[in-house]
DNA sequence: GCGACAG
DNA sequence: ATCTTGTCGC
């Protein structure tokens, strides 16, 4: 994918709250993707006591859900993570991760908040500027705002308020599971989010999508890429 | 000042 | 996020 270079990421803590001050005008809270084909997942996995970060994205058919790419990458950080400046931790390693991927997804689910944030530019929504397409956050706990527990079926949802706003929907997408989190990211309304979320989810707590990538995280920080099951992934990057 | 705090 | 086995409950 092309990844146009909006900012860097190279600043201070205080100049990234700035920053995020600034693009969080860019974020357009509306809309609907249409027709969906691809949906990805993304997550980042990391080395213990080493600033070793793996950040993967993981493309999935869509409404089917069969895994149809399958992209990695290493890389050392410097920045620390510090609530609510998440993106500038993992970013530089998604957007890594992100020009490498051949297919063109429709839409974009994050392991983390969306405009749930405290500057309304979590990982999701900032992202999403710079891919410049549909992205949803999809958190297993929240960051800012209250929300009442949905009801013990799959499918409940109670609205994360703050400020008397409705900034997300707590989505219950497994019987008697804790819930997950949904904020719009970028170009979506929060009623289509809530629908793909729970579109793409296979009976498991977290959608196909993140929980793929999650797994994949993990795999290739194990196994550094080498696993059986991702050779020809790996192959084709070296 | 104190507590909270995505991954 | 990561360190980790079994175990209680649906």
């Amino acid at each position: 994918m092309k990844v146009p270079g909006i900012h860097s990421f190279d600043c201070t803590p205080a100049e990234a709250v700035r920053l995020q001050e600034r693009l969080r005008q860019r974020v357009v809270t509306g809309g609907d993707p249409g027709t969906i084909r691809r949906i990805a997942g993304v997550d980042a996995s990391y080395e213990k006591g080493e600033n070793v970060i793996y950040a993967v994205v993981v493309v999935l058919s869509f409404p089917d859900l069969a895994i149809v790419e399958r992209v990695w990458t290493r890389q050392e950080t410097d920045f620390p993570y510090i609530p609510g400046l998440l993106t500038f931790r993992e970013g530089p390693a998604l957007v890594e991760a992100f020009e490498d991927v051949e297919s063109d997804p429709d839409v974009v689910l994050f392991d983390g908040q969306g405009i749930a944030h405290p500057r309304a530019l979590g990982i999701a929504s900032h992202m999403g500027v710079i891919l410049d397409r549909p992205t949803i956050g999809v958190a297993k706990k929240l960051l800012t705002g209250t929300a009442a527990d949905p009801a013990e079926r799959r499918g409940a949802t109670s609205p994360i308020v703050r400020d008397g706003v409705t900034i997300g929907m707590a989505v219950r997408t497994k019987d008697r599971v804790r819930p997950v989190y949904v904020s719009v990211g970028h170009k979506i309304g929060l009623e289509a989010a809530v629908g793909i979320v729970l579109a793409a989810d296979r009976g498991y707590r977290l959608p196909e999508p993140t929980r793929q990538a999650h797994l994949y995280a993990n795999e290739v920080r194990r196994t550094g890429g080498r696993s059986r099951e991702s050779l020809q992934t790996t192959l084709m990057q070296e």
